[in-house]
DNA sequence: CATAATTTTTAGACATGTCTAAAAATAAAT
DNA sequence: ATTTATTTTTAGACATGTCTAAAAATTATG
């Protein structure tokens, strides 16, 4: 049996593994977690015992087949209870990923059969992130962060790369969400911000903001 | 904060004096929770110090207001959720209990304020018990169970005071659900059994079966 | 009411998961 | 290519929650 810490862990080295590719290093790990660098060696080797990921000494750690697909279903789960708390229960986007991160743990198979059938087998969460299938296929979708997009090109949101309560709620305030579209005007050089034309407005974000904004050019 | 480990002993508590009234024995406890009973012993110091129970050494314990709150909270999560597993996701009212009791720790007040609303807010779960408010009352109902029925008489199942599979898979086969009209017959004074018609059906069950089936008389 | 049976508590051990501090290995820099 | 800096691992400690075995307290019995 799979304990919710060893869960975490899996979790975050996929999510690290999926950001930046290759082996994972213990610091990258401790940094996702906010554990000491010492619990995740002290982790990696029960991991490795456990084969749910390969690791040699120092060298960084990457998930097993039977890791990944562990990994890829508590992703499923996390994106799953998203969509239900505001597709369902009328949460916004912003609030719904910390209580995502306790229902992930949920240990019943049929439960997330059901709920997927009840959410009509949504393909993407309400952030845009691609769900996992039952069989851990991730969709993949043809979009581009807002920041690598060329000048004066129009595109539509389709997600966004960061749960975080805060970027969230600022996207809101923009009258940035799914769906919405927008046209890129000006890149300014100094700090890499953006011009930008919000359904007919002209608004003037950051680059760390665009990054995170999955856009699809139409 | 309160651990997993804690709400657990809680609602152990609060389970068996709503059965049994009075202060609740160590062994009780260890029978309910299925753990050791120098383990409940250790558990209930750390729950004296929280002031969650109210003990004396030997003594027996009681829940205190606020473990009172806490426990009768846990049961109000525990019974939505399965309203909503069976309401929503379709599952059979045999099937939910275990889910329940891993979904009943998730901590949000507000999930359950909506989830709440969202089930449209129900008074009693899929087996006719009472889901206590979000002020932590619990409803009552007139009922009685089957074994004390006079002999003779009609009435409805309203409830079944024990959630176990085997026991509401078996009720299952015997077509009593929530709803279902029931003529007490005859009681064999040998071992308690009852002979009962079911729906113009005539059937018979142990006594222990019985004493589990809420009954309203009409 | 003294002894036996039962219940409850304590003592000591263990597994899990965390930490800090120090040692060892690897990577970077001069 | 040494030295320095960084990363990773080990060592030892601690908190939580569990256990078994034994001691202490309570309850039941002859």
């Amino acid at each position: 049996m799979i304990t919710l810490a060893e869960e975490n862990y899996l979790k975050a080295i996929l999510s690290i593994s999926l950001n930046e590719g290759g082996k994972v290093s213990t610091n990258a790990i401790s940094k996702e977690t906010g554990t000491s660098a010492a619990s995740v060696s002290d982790m990696i080797k029960k991991l490795q015992e456990k084969k749910l990921i390969n690791y040699q000494k120092y060298q960084g750690v990457e998930l097993s087949k039977e890791g990944k697909k562990k990994a890829t279903n508590i992703l499923r789960k996390h994106r799953l209870w998203e969509t239900f708390l505001v597709n369902n229960l009328k949460f916004n986007w912003g609030e719904v990923h910390e209580l995502a991160e306790q229902l992930e743990h949920i240990k019943s198979q049929e439960l997330f059969d059901r709920l997927d059938l009840y959410l009509g087998f949504p393909k993407f969460d309400p952030h845009g992130e691609p769900i996992p299938s039952k069989r851990g296929v991730i969709p993949r979708r043809n979009t581009i962060s807002l920041n690598r997009l060329k000048l004066n090109t129009k595109g539509v949101v389709l997600g966004v790369t960061l749960d975080d309560k805060s970027f969230l709620d600022y996207l809101t305030q923009l009258k940035i969400s799914i769906g919405t579209n927008i046209e890129l005007l000006e890149k300014i050089s100094f700090d890499k911000s953006l011009s930008i034309k919000i359904e007919e407005k002209i608004q003037h974000i950051s680059n760390e903001v665009a990054e995170h904004l999955l856009i699809k050019v139409i």
